[in-house]
DNA sequence: ATGGCATTAGGAAAAATTCCCGATGTAAGC
DNA sequence: GCTTACATCGGGAATTTTTCCTAATGCCAT
């Protein structure tokens, strides 16, 4: 098998050092490029084109999330593996659905980041078992989470808001209007239930989102 | 110089076994424990007596904070390096309060990891300029807890507030006008260092006012 | 009694939110 | 092919909320 080129996208640099190490123990991986940001994430990818993207969702400016979108709107074929602390059927629905080839969380075993890329470099995906569980029972209960009901970009906006984000930094983030991330703002409370921006902190949180 | 051994607790293996082969590439620091609660922590401490502990502080269970009080407390002259993602002055004051001898951000570079651990060997302390920045600003503009300067009307408004009611709510509940409860919002923010009411809930839970 | 602070509000300007509408693009289904 | 549905994007206008400024009242302590 020839050599994997990976790009690793995390805003802890330690981390990112770490696991840098972690790959290099194996010489079927090689870490080409890495960053701190979604930002720089996209651009990037486009200068290394790596084999295989690993990727934190939780980043200052830019989350992971909107990295995953962006990658994958210009470079379908992009393999990217999202390497999360969340242990959240939320987050990792949504990172799949957006296009991300794999799921799994910052607290498994270190053989299971070698084995999910081993996956992702042979075509296949790999989520996460007790991850994997989680979405599919939510998937069969029909009181599914209010949050799924909320398309990708919905989500994205939810979670931006519930961090504190004003309109205007989510319409720079995003580059889009504030007036659109306004409206957007009106239809998810709508959606979820919710009457005001507090209970959407709180929803936020009760899911595992964010942290108080 | 001598063996430097170390214990490392974090809940994210992945970032354990990652943290493991970086100071494993230096031959002063041996790694001689892991796990990944503040209860095992505590355990282990206790086997290994390891001479430095770092410690990750956001742990299911018993946090780190909660192992930090409980190790210095049996062991007073324990070497404890916080590894945190919270590049925050309250957590970092608290958990140096509670006895940790240096305080540092995953966002941080190896190299400042290996620096900090040389310092707290040789019996000194270590904090991110960053943080230690952030905790003398705030230790000299106000020494109590946020919420203590809060009188008794803005303290009832702000717990209301977090509860999730409107204005006009609140305005019934204390019999007084809706525009003196908008007011207060404001200066309640303002004095909280708050930007909005995102801000506000999360802070609220962290101080226990209500729960997600 | 006098200065400080808590409590109460109003007025005016700025900002955010809501509700309406329409324009795209894309994917699913007949 | 065509239609239907939905996601995404934003403008217009009315409404609501927030902010900033000002000021009156009462209480407490030195």
């Amino acid at each position: 098998m020839s050599t994997i080129r990976i790009m690793l996208v995390d805003d802890h640099a330690v981390v990112r050092a770490g696991v840098r190490r972690l790959l290099e123990q194996d010489a079927r991986f090689l870490v080409v490029a890495e960053c701190g940001s979604g930002e720089r994430a996209y651009q990037q990818f486009g200068e290394y084109l790596p084999d295989i993207t690993v990727m934190d969702l939780s980043m200052p400016g830019m989350g992971g999330m909107e990295a995953i979108c962006r990658i994958i709107a210009r470079y379908p074929t992009a393999k990217l593996l999202v390497l999360s602390m969340h242990e959240n059927a939320a987050f990792a629905s949504q990172a799949l659905k957006a296009g991300a080839r794999g799921y799994l969380a910052k607290n498994g075993l270190a053989e299971e980041l070698i084995g999910a890329l081993e996956s992702i470099a042979n075509g296949q995906t790999y989520i996460n078992a007790n991850i994997s569980q989680k979405i599919t029972q939510q998937f069969l209960s029909n009181e599914d989470t209010p949050l799924q009901q909320l398309s990708t970009r919905e989500f994205e906006i939810f979670r931006l808001l519930a961090e504190g984000c004003d309109s205007n930094l989510i319409a720079t983030t995003l580059s889009i209007s504030s007036k659109t991330v306004a409206n957007y703002q009106t239809s998810i409370k709508q959606k979820l239930g919710l009457s005001n921006s507090v209970e959407l902190v709180r929803l936020a949180i009760r899911h595992g989102l964010i942290d108080s």
